[in-house]
DNA sequence: TTGAAAGCGATACCAT
DNA sequence: ATGGTATCGCTTTCAA
């Protein structure tokens, strides 16, 4: 409409003072109206919060806080924005409903200083407490040992950081998939890695490893390629794995993105996914389902670690002392990508 | 490692006093040595950050915030989790980091009270600012006329809410999409959009509507199906114009998410997407260039759109009075999934 | 160059 | 049932 906006919100805001004289009370009679309001005359309580409508007046949280010492705030802190995270950022919203804090979301792009930075504002009491999503490999965070606000991390133990867990086997995770597909009858199984520094892709890496040698297989017959999760690399990784001689008949992709670009490469090269070739993914993310054809997956239960991390961090929050760990289960979503092994 | 972890934490905090009075000198003192070191003698200065140093004192940002009357700090709000309002996000977060602000996400699954929430957080100095990446119809916000806090809402105006936005024009953007369907042959092409109430949905409904009308074809000669954007609706939505008879040869589908489930459909009834029936998508997502066939769309610079949003912000706060508008410009991204009507 | 003290805005204890 | 007042932790003016 008009093309110019004013700063009409720059008036001075309206304090608990200018409430009580306005009514000629005393300041205590304000707070008291809003906060415990069995404590006063029906009628006095009435009048105060006319006037406070009347005003607008809202009471200034940055003093409350000071006060009371507690901001009723709780941080999540995400590497990155990816949908995967975001699942666990959902976990957490409802649990902090639930237990009556707000909650911010911070991302860091794996980068250590600005995860201080998060860290740092809790630690300055900005918020009460944070949920680390972190899968970066924080041995950096280890430095700030001392005064360590309340923290929980989701997804995956810190290194280096003491705090409760939240998490889930990934190298469990990891046998139980390429399990999946020794069970097809498969023998030459290749494994696209994460980034090499993350500790969930070491641990899923591991997994792939253990259950080969355990089939009496050499996990080492094709190079374990790795990056970041992305489709790309799922695209470039299997362009090499299909140079091999004789090439994988199966798959074991980091996560789902990479299985995506894996099987946009073998679509490319005629081969029949799930038919001619398996690849079985981790995460089931969204897209996981929705692909052509729906991709075989290992489901990381992304919401439920979000909530379970928040209820402990509230434990902490009350001062629990002792909070256990805890390990939540993944499971097989078995779709269209993953079939017996050609003859 | 250890099973149960302990409270560290809860050890009181450290203060400017006690750093005070460990050093004999007066909290004044501590003050300066952080803020304006220039202001102190080298060699105190020094004292000081040592002992900062050892005790491990952070200052309380609450009694800062309280002190200075800001907390450079600005909150973006956001309707869903979905990575097209991420994408705004990041660029918020950009401009935030380049202007000193840090920035934290909320978001609001388009719950009107969740949504004042925020705006109260920011209203009580919580936050210095917000900017509301929202698409609800949110009347509903009118009612808080007064103290509205710095606001900036990105992506488009919101209704009733008198405050600086950058936004791209919908309406124009949808007609370009159905004029590039027209421009390919197209005579008989259907529209499903977003939800009904939303501005934005509403907005990309009127362009579809207006450029048929300009090219002489009947806007309504297939039933606009509507509702949220999801996959799902693509799909039941596709089912039922391909009931119609004739059907259309090409849809203008309200966003990528709604294209998909559409392309869903075309491919299981054996349709040859881009040659026996065209479709065009809207926001150009990450998925669209990584669909089978890579989608049509008309891209929406959401990054940018984050950028502009937190730069006007900063303005705002920095008590510029005048704060143009700003509207984007949206592309037309050809990809695979329009082709020539069929004859 | 440093210290003392006021004050930011709210809450809660202690009176009355 | 209500008022007065100390207090939360920090910054900054004014004095020395």
């Amino acid at each position: 409409m008009n093309p110019r906006k004013t700063g009409r919100h720059l008036t001075q805001a309206v304090t608990i003072k200018d409430v009580a004289s306005h009514l000629g009370v005393s300041p205590s009679t304000i707070s008291r109206a809003l906060a415990r309001p069995e404590l006063l005359n029906a009628e006095t309580r009435a009048r105060v919060l006319e006037v406070v409508e009347q005003l607008g007046y809202q009471p200034n949280l940055i003093a409350r806080n000071l006060r009371l010492q507690e901001t009723r705030l709780l941080f999540v802190v995400v590497p990155t924005l990816s949908p995967f995270f975001l699942e666990v950022f959902r976990g957490v919203e409802r649990g902090a409903r639930e237990s009556g804090y707000a909650v911010l979301m911070g991302h860091t792009e794996r980068d250590a200083a600005r995860e201080h930075l998060f860290l740092d504002q809790v630690a300055s009491q900005r918020a009460d407490g944070a949920i680390l999503v972190t899968s970066s490999d924080s041995a950096a965070l280890l430095a700030r040992s001392k005064r360590m606000p309340p923290v929980v991390a989701a997804l995956e133990e810190v290194e280096g950081l003491d705090v409760p867990t939240v998490r889930v086997d990934h190298r469990k995770a990891a046998m139980d998939a390429t399990n999946h597909l020794l069970a097809l009858g498969h023998r030459r199984v290749a494994h696209i890695a994460g980034p090499d520094r993350q500790t969930i892709a070491a641990h899923r890496r591991e997994g792939f490893q253990a259950a080969m040698t355990e089939a009496g297989l050499d996990p080492h017959a094709y190079p374990t390629l790795s990056g970041d999760y992305a489709v790309t690399l799922g695209e470039s990784a299997m362009e090499t794995l299909l140079t091999c001689n004789p090439p994988p008949t199966a798959v074991f992709a980091g996560n789902d993105e990479i299985a995506i670009g894996a099987i946009r490469t073998m679509k490319r090269v005629g081969l029949q996914v799930g038919k001619d070739i398996s690849i079985i993914g981790f995460d089931d993310q969204r897209i996981a389902s929705l692909y052509e054809p729906p991709l075989t997956t290992m489901r990381v239960p992304t919401e439920e670690l979000g909530y379970r991390s928040i209820l402990l961090l509230v434990d902490l929050l009350r001062g629990k002392a002792d909070v256990p760990d805890t390990v939540l289960p993944t499971s097989l979503v078995i779709r269209g990508t993953t079939g017996q092994a050609p003859a």
